[in-house]
RNA sequence: GCCGGAGUGGCGGAAUUGGCAGACGCGGUGGAUUCAAAAUCCACUUGGGUAAAACCAGUGCGGGUUCGAGUCCCGCCUCCGGCACCA
C-alpha cells in the first residue's frame, strides 16, 4: 500500500527536482561539458600588438595534496568560490585560465609505503583518480587539459631545471638582482670585482670577514679549491653543515618554518637539533625585495604582516667591543654585537654571548674563568630542547672570565654567556643594557649586575622596571638630552667616525633549508665527484627520476642518512652519464641522495599552467607574458600558507624574474584566504572534548541540554575542527548523493563570508535545496516537464530581475556570494508567489536571464534551464553566454519610502519622489499627519533631511 | 607579553559611504494539503509589554563625539589566528 501510493506521488510529479533528478541532470551535463571541452582555454595567437589581445583572468586555486581520505568539505569551499568568479568572468567576456593539478610529492604516501611496501606512486595515482572524480562531480569549470601533478617527470624535470638556475646564480647587491654565476667568475677573472668570500654568506657567519671583504688576491693566482669555495659562497643554492631541526619520527630535517613549539608542523613529532650537511637557498639575499614586494600586491593585510614579521627587518648598528686581557689591556681582538639601540650604549654594563659563540670555546681553552661551570653550562644549553626553552624564561648564565671595554664609557665590563642570546641572530652576542631592555634587566637582577638608566623615565615609571619607551638621553655624555631617534643617529655617526662600528640592518629571516632525507620527492640534479665537490648534471639528462626501492624503511642511525643512499645502483654513476661537462666522462660520481621538500613543486606550478605541455621550456614566453601579466589575478587558498608556500613561491619567482625567465616580479597579484569549514563537538567542564555521537540533547532545540551519554554529565556544544576522533567529519560524496552538487555549492557559499571560518550545519543545507526546487518549479511543470512560460512580463518581476542581475554581479566582484544568493532567493520567492496566483511567473526572457545569473552558482541547473529554453542548441553552453544587461532606469524608483525620525527615532514613513531634495523632503515630512500630531506644541529646532534616505526632526 | 581579526535573535548571518538593526536561510509556532505522515506551500517569529496596538529596551561591557552610532573615538572584557628571549 505505502509503496503503491509512493509510486502514485512520484508519477504525478515525475519532473520534480529531487536528488535523483539533480544527480541525473548534473552527471549528464558534466559528461557533455567534458565531451565538448567547454572550459578549455587556448593561449592567444602571438601578436605584435599586445593591447589587441582579449582581456585575461587567471584564477588559481591552491592545488590540493591528494590524500587517500579524499576530499573533505573544506576543499570545495575555495574551489566553488573561484568557479563562480571564473564563470562570471567568462560571461563578462574575459579569457579565463582556471587550472587544477596535484601537489603530489609528500610524506603521507611515503609513510604508507613504509607500512605496506606499496610504491608511493601507486598510492598517489589512486588518490589523484579519486580527487579528480570528486572534483568533476562538483561541476567545476577547470580546464582539465592543463592538469598535471608535481610528480609527473615532465613537470619535475623543470623543477630540477629551476634548481639548476638557482644553483648557477648569485645575488649582485649592487644591481640588486640575481645574475648567472658565469658573470661573477668573469668579473673575478677580469679583476672587475674584488675577490672575496661572499660577505653575506650565512654559512661563513662568524668567520670574521669584514663588510667589503678580505681580498683573496687576483683570481689567476688562486688554486682550484679556493676559487670553488669563493664561487660557492655566492651561489643562491649552497651546501652547508647546519645545525638542523632533525625529526627522527619523520626521518628528515625540517625548515625553521616547519617547526612549531619544538615540534614538527606536520604530525607534531619532537624535533632535535643536529648538525647535517644540507642544501640551502640564499633566500636572505632577497629579504628586502620580499619585503618591498608586499607593498605592491593586493593581499590580506594579516598575511602581509605575517610575512613581513617573519622577514623581520630591524635597523641598528654593529659595534665592536675591544676585549681585554687579564691585566686590563686590549688584546686587539674585538667582540662584535648587533643592537637596535646604539643610543643606550652608555648603559651597556655587561655583554652576553650565546653558548655556541666561538668566544665561549676560547674562554674554555684559555681557562679564563670557571672552566668547569662554563663547560657544564654549554653542554646543558646544547641539550636543552626548544620546548624546554619555551617553558622557562628564567634567566641562566655563566661569567666567561673575559672582560671587554665599553668604547664610550671606557669602563671594563664582563662578558657572560647565557642561552637567552641566540647564536642564529645578529652576531650571537649582545651588549646588555638592563635599564632599557626587559630581558637584560631580568638577567642583571638575577646576577646582581649594575644598571644605569640612559633614557629619562616618565615621572610615574616604577623603580624596578626596564624602560623601553621614548625619552631624552641621560647619563650619556655627548648625546644627553636627545630623543631616541636623534640619539641613535648621533651615536652611529660617532661609532663610524671612531671605527667602533657601523650602521647595520638585520633580518630574522634565515636561509631556507632545502633538502630532505626522504624518498618521495624530486631528486637533486647534482652529483659529487670523488673529492666531494658538487657538480650540476647536464640539462639534457633531466629529469633525474627516482629509482625503484625494495623497501622504504628509513636507515636507522644516529647519523641520519637519506633513504636514496640505499639505492646504490642509482647512486653511483659516471660524469659522462650524468652529463657533467667539467669532468672526464668515465669519472666516478655519486648522485645527491637527498630529495627536495614538498614545497618545491608548488613554488612554480602557477607558471606551468600557462603552458603545461611545453617540452622545450618550463613555460613559453608568449603564454607566460599573457597569462602572468600583473600576476595571477586571483589566488585562493588557506591562510595556513601565509609564510611557507607564499614566501617560497615568491622567492623562486623573483629569481626566475631576475634571470629573465618570467616577466613579472610578483607571482600573485591578488590573494584571498577562504575560512575553515568547522564542525561541532562537545566540551566537558574540564575543557576536554567529547565526540558528537556520545552526546544526547535532552532539552529542546531552543533550550538545549547536552548530556554525555556515558556519564550523564552536562556538556557544552562548541565549534571545533572536523576530525575523525570527534566523529564530526562530513563527506562531500554523501552530501552530493543526498542533495546534488548544485545544492552543495550553494550551501557552502551561503554559509557566510568566504574569508570567515564557519561551522557546517547539515540541517541548513535543506534551505538551499528548497531554493533550487523553487527555481525548478517556477520554470518547469513538475508533472509534464514543460516550461511554465508567462506571456506578458510582470512589471514588478521585471524590475526585481534587473536589480538582482545588478546586485549579483557586484556581489560576485566583491566575493560576497552569500548576499548574491540571498538576492536570487528573494527574486525567486517573488516569482513563485506570482506563479501561485497566475499559473506562471516568468516569461521566457526572464527565465533565460535567471538561468544565466544562477549558472555561476548552480551551473547544472543553469545549463538545464538554458537547454530547455532551446538556447543550448542554438548558442552552446551557458558558460559562454553573455551576462544579462541591466537597464539603469530599472534600478530607480519614482517614489521611495522615507523614514521620518523625531529626535533620532523612526516615528513615521512618507512616500516621496525619488529625486526629492532636502527641502522638499522636509516639507513633506512636516505635512505628515503622524508627524504633526507628535510634534504638536513643540518648537522645531532643526530638520536634517538626506535625499533618498531619511528625515530627522529635532523638536522639543 | 606583542601583532592581527572578530563579538548582532534559539542558530548561520545581513546592514557595501555615520542614516529604517536583524535581509536571506535554518530552527520554532500556527495554518493549508493528506485517512495519516513525510514532502511542499502560506503566515508569524529580537526581548519586554499589550486582547491587539501604543510604548520601552536592544548590536560583548563602560564612557564619548553626533541631529543620528552595529558602523567613528577612548577605556575594558571575551574568543579566534599569528609571533614570541630576534637584542
Amino acid at each position: 500500500m505505502a509503496l503503491h501510493s509512493l509510486h502514485m506521488a512520484e508519477n504525478q510529479t515525475p519532473y520534480r527536482y529531487t536528488a535523483a533528478l539533480a544527480g541525473d541532470i548534473e552527471t549528464r551535463w558534466q559528461a557533455e561539458w567534458d565531451r565538448l571541452g567547454v572550459y578549455e582555454v587556448s593561449d592567444p595567437e602571438p601578436t605584435a600588438d599586445r593591447s589587441s589581445l582579449p582581456p585575461k583572468f587567471y584564477c588559481l586555486d591552491m592545488f590540493p595534496y591528494p590524500s587517500g581520505a579524499g576530499l573533505h568539505v573544506g576543499h570545495p569551499e575555495g574551489y566553488t568560490a573561484t568557479d563562480i568568479i571564473c564563470r562570471f568572468k567568462r560571461m563578462k567576456g574575459f579569457n579565463v585560465l582556471h587550472p587544477m593539478g596535484w601537489d603530489a610529492f609528500g610524506l603521507p604516501a611515503e609513510q604508507y609505503a613504509i607500512q605496506t611496501g606499496v610504491h608511493p606512486a601507486v598510492t598517489t595515482s589512486k588518490a589523484i583518480e579519486n580527487f579528480r572524480r570528486q572534483l568533476k562531480r562538483f561541476g567545476f569549470s577547470y580546464d582539465w587539459s592543463r592538469e598535471f601533478g608535481t610528480i609527473d617527470p615532465d613537470y619535475y624535470k623543470w623543477t630540477q631545471w629551476i634548481f639548476l638556475q638557482i644553483y648557477d646564480a648569485w645575488y649582485d647587491t649592487e644591481q640588486n638582482r640575481a645574475r648567472p654565476i658565469a658573470e661573477l667568475v668573469e668579473a673575478f677573472e677580469n679583476d672587475e670585482r674584488r675577490v672575496t668570500l661572499n660577505p653575506f654568506a650565512a654559512e661563513y657567519a662568524g668567520a670574521g670577514d669584514l663588510p667589503g671583504g678580505t681580498h683573496a688576491g687576483p683570481w689567476a693566482t688562486l688554486d682550484e679549491e679556493t676559487r670553488r669555495a669563493i664561487v660557492d659562497s655566492y651561489r643562491l643554492a649552497y651546501i652547508s653543515l647546519q645545525t638542523v631541526n632533525w625529526c627522527p619520527k619523520l626521518g628528515t630535517a625540517l625548515a625553521n618554518e616547519e617547526v612549531i613549539d619544538g615540534k614538527s608542523e606536520r604530525g607534531g613529532y619532537p624535533v632535535f637539533r643536529k648538525p647535517l650537511r644540507q642544501w640551502m637557498f640564499r633566500i636572505t639575499a632577497y629579504a628586502d625585495r620580499l619585503l618591498e614586494g608586499l607593498e605592491t600586491v593586493d593581499w590580506p593585510q594579516s598575511t602581509k604582516t605575517q610575512q613581513s614579521e617573519w622577514i623581520g627587518r630591524s635597523e641598528g648598528a654593529e659595534i665592536d667591543f675591544p676585549l681585554l686581557d687579564a691585566t686590563g689591556h686590549k688584546t686587539g681582538e674585538t667582540l662584535r654585537v648587533f643592537t637596535t639601540r646604539p643610543d643606550t650604549i652608555f648603559g651597556a654594563t655587561y655583554m652576553v654571548v650565546a653558548p655556541e659563540h666561538p668566544l665561549v670555546d676560547e674562554a674554555i681553552s684559555a681557562e679564563a674563568g670557571d672552566t668547569a661551570a662554563l663547560r657544564e653550562y654549554v653542554a646543558a644549553a646544547r641539550n636543552r630542547s626548544d620546548v624546554e626553552r619555551q617553558e622557562s624564561k628564567e634567566k641562566t648564565g655563566v661569567f666567561t672570565g673575559v672582560m671587554a671595554h665599553n668604547p664610550v664609557t671606557n669602563e671594563p665590563i664582563p662578558v657572560w654567556t647565557a642561552d637567552y642570546v641566540l647564536m642564529g641572530y645578529g652576531t650571537g652576542a649582545i651588549m646588555a643594557v638592563p635599564a632599557q631592555d626587559e630581558r637584560d634587566w631580568d638577567f642583571a637582577k638575577a646576577f646582581d649586575l649594575p644598571i644605569v638608566r640612559t633614557v629619562q623615565t616618565p615621572t610615574d615609571w616604577p623603580e624596578d622596571k626596564a624602560f623601553t619607551g621614548e625619552g631624552s638621553a641621560i647619563n650619556s655624555g655627548f648625546i644627553d638630552g636627545l630623543g631616541v631617534a636623534d640619539a641613535k643617529q648621533r651615536m652611529i655617526e660617532y661609532l663610524e667616525d671612531t671605527h667602533h662600528g657601523q650602521r647595520k640592518i638585520n633580518f630574522k629571516l634565515r636561509d631556507w633549508l632545502f633538502s630532505r632525507q626522504r624518498y618521495w620527492g624530486e631528486p637533486f640534479p647534482i652529483v659529487f665527484d670523488e673529492k666531494g665537490h658538487h657538480h650540476a648534471v647536464g640539462e639534457q639528462t633531466l629529469p633525474i627520476t627516482l629509482p625503484e626501492m625494495a623497501d622504504y624503511q628509513p636507515i636507522e642511525s644516529d647519523d641520519p642518512q637519506p633513504l636514496l643512499a640505499k639505492a646504490t645502483d642509482w647512486l653511483h654513476t659516471t660524469a659522462g652519464e650524468a652529463g657533467v661537462a667539467d669532468l672526464p666522462p668515465d669519472a666516478k660520481v655519486t648522485r645527491e641522495a637527498n630529495t627536495m621538500p614538498g614545497w618545491a613543486g608548488s613554488c612554480w606550478y602557477h607558471l606551468r599552467y600557462c603552458d603545461p605541455k611545453n617540452g622545450e621550456r618550463m613555460v613559453g614566453e608568449g603564454p607566460e607574458s599573457y597569462w602572468m601579466r600583473g600576476g595571477v589575478d586571483l589566488y585562493v587558498g588557506g591562510a595556513e600558507h601565509a609564510v611557507l608556500h607564499l614566501l617560497y613561491a615568491r622567492f623562486w619567482h623573483k629569481v626566475l624574474f631576475d634571470l629573465g625567465h618570467v616577466s613579472t616580479d610578483e607571482p600573485f597579484g591578488k590573494l584571498f584566504h577562504q575560512g575553515l569549514i568547522l564542525s561541532h563537538a562537545y566540551q566537558r567542564a574540564d575543557r576536554s572534548l567529547v565526540p558528537v555521537d556520545e552526546v544526547e540533547n535532552k532539552g529542546t532545540d531552543e533550550n538545549p541540554e547536552h548530556i554525555e551519554t556515558a556519564t550523564g554529565e552536562s556538556v557544552t556544544q562548541i565549534v571545533a575542527k572536523m576530525s575523525k576522533s570527534l566523529k564530526n567529519v562530513v563527506n562531500p560524496d554523501d552530501v552530493i548523493a543526498e542533495f546534488g552538487a548544485d545544492t552543495f555549492r550553494l550551501y557552502e557559499m551561503y554559509m557566510g563570508p568566504l574569508e570567515q571560518s564557519k561551522p557546517w550545519n547539515t540541517r541548513d543545507i535543506q534551505g538551499m535545496y528548497r531554493f533550487l526546487q523553487r527555481v525548478w518549479c517556477l520554470c518547469v511543470d513538475e508533472a509534464t516537464g514543460e516550461l511554465r512560460v508567462r506571456a506578458e512580463a510582470d512589471a514588478d518581476i521585471e524590475k526585481r530581475l534587473h536589480r538582482t542581475v545588478d546586485k549579483v554581479a557586484s556581489d560576485i566582484e566583491r566575493l560576497a556570494f552569500n548576499t548574491a544568493i540571498a538576492a536570487m532567493i528573494e527574486l525567486v520567492n517573488a516569482g513563485t508567489k506570482l506563479a501561485e496566483k497566475d499559473g506562471a511567473g516568468l516569461t521566457a526572457s526572464q527565465m533565460d536571464r535567471l538561468a544565466r545569473i544562477l549558472a555561476p552558482f548552480a551551473p547544472h541547473m543553469g545549463e538545464e534551464l538554458w537547454s530547455r529554453l532551446g538556447r543550448f542548441e542554438s548558442e552552446g553552453s551557458i558558460a559562454r553566454a553573455e551576462w544579462p544587461e541591466v537597464d539603469p532606469a530599472m534600478l530607480k524608483d519614482d517614489q521611495v519610502e522615507i523614514p521620518v525620525q523625531i529626535k533620532g527615532k523612526v516615528k513615521a514613513r512618507i512616500m516621496a519622489p525619488a529625486d526629492a531634495d532636502a527641502k522638499a523632503l522636509e516639507v513633506l515630512a512636516l505635512q505628515d499627519e503622524t508627524v504633526r500630531s507628535l510634534i504638536e506644541g513643540q518648537t522645531i529646532r532643526k530638520v536634517i533631511a538626506v535625499p533618498g534616505r531619511m528625515v530627522n526632526i529635532v523638536a522639543g
